[in-house]
DNA sequence: CAAACTGTATCACTTCAGTAATACAACAGT
DNA sequence: ACTGTTGTATTACTGAAGTGATACAGTTTG
């Protein structure tokens, strides 16, 4: 699995990764049922320590992406996050409210934001090898 | 000026200052040359130190938001931020990935994402007095 | 020129987020 | 049962973020 983790970016290297997991899992990458790298084994590679990637994966699992099993290791889950429509809805209209007063402070209309929604979700669909410039 | 402080909230002061002001600027309630509370009265009002305060001013004059002339006071900047196209533009677009990568993860499709954001527009734009409930 | 108002700068205190070292607990396979 | 693998828990260090007390530096206006 590849993570790139950059060091001094200002964000917490635990947040890369979930970030970056749910943007594998977002674009089909990583697959429901798919185990990933056992904490030890991915902080090895990322050279970090074992605290912060289980850190990461706890955070992922109660965001309802992954699937701890005690002994086993840790999976993609197999669904969506199991939350109610309704908490979802509230968090996403948080969102949606953010992203609109900052496009409006930055002098966009709502059609270019929402042609611009409609470019983006076209690449994060199709990931090709050469489009993996997610910075 | 309509300011209201959670304290516990978990977020800074500072930042819910220039959250609040931000919308107020992206309704149209805060009109372009209109004069902000000076850092000590706005602080008094709020009770909390002058330093929270400028920083918030602050912040709001690096967004371009807000416009401090040395000793006459803060006012509303006329035009909205003058980052490049370009910059604002990237900054966009981070929002945007962030917003579909969450919303592809709470299993929304890409026309409820889009119907909501025109929803939430609608609300922003058209702010009447019973619709303040911004949290 | 003094008083009253702007925003600014410096420094110190406190809390908390992020990370790490290290020891623990449960299960699988030999 | 032993060994190696999971993920978990506890504790401690460090740096940065948030806030505040307080002093500074320009304008305006009486």
């Amino acid at each position: 699995m590849q993570i790139h983790i950059h060091a001094q970016d200002g964000v917490p290297i635990y947040l890369q990764i979930v970030q970056q997991i749910k943007y594998l899992v977002a674009s089909g990458r990583l697959q429901p049922g798919e185990e990933l790298p056992s904490i030890r084994v991915l902080a090895e590679q990322l050279l970090v320590n074992p605290n912060t990637i289980a850190r990461a994966y706890r955070e992922l699992e109660t965001a309802g992406v992954v699937e701890k099993r005690r002994t086993a290791g840790t999976f993609i889950a197999e669904s969506g996050s199991p939350l109610a429509r309704k908490e979802r809805l509230k968090l996403l209209n948080e969102r949606v409210d953010q992203l609109l007063v900052e496009a409006s402070q930055m002098g966009f209309e709502l059609n270019e934001v929402l042609k611009l929604i409609q470019q983006r979700e076209h690449v994060l669909r199709q990931p090709k090898k050469e489009e993996r410039n997610h910075e």
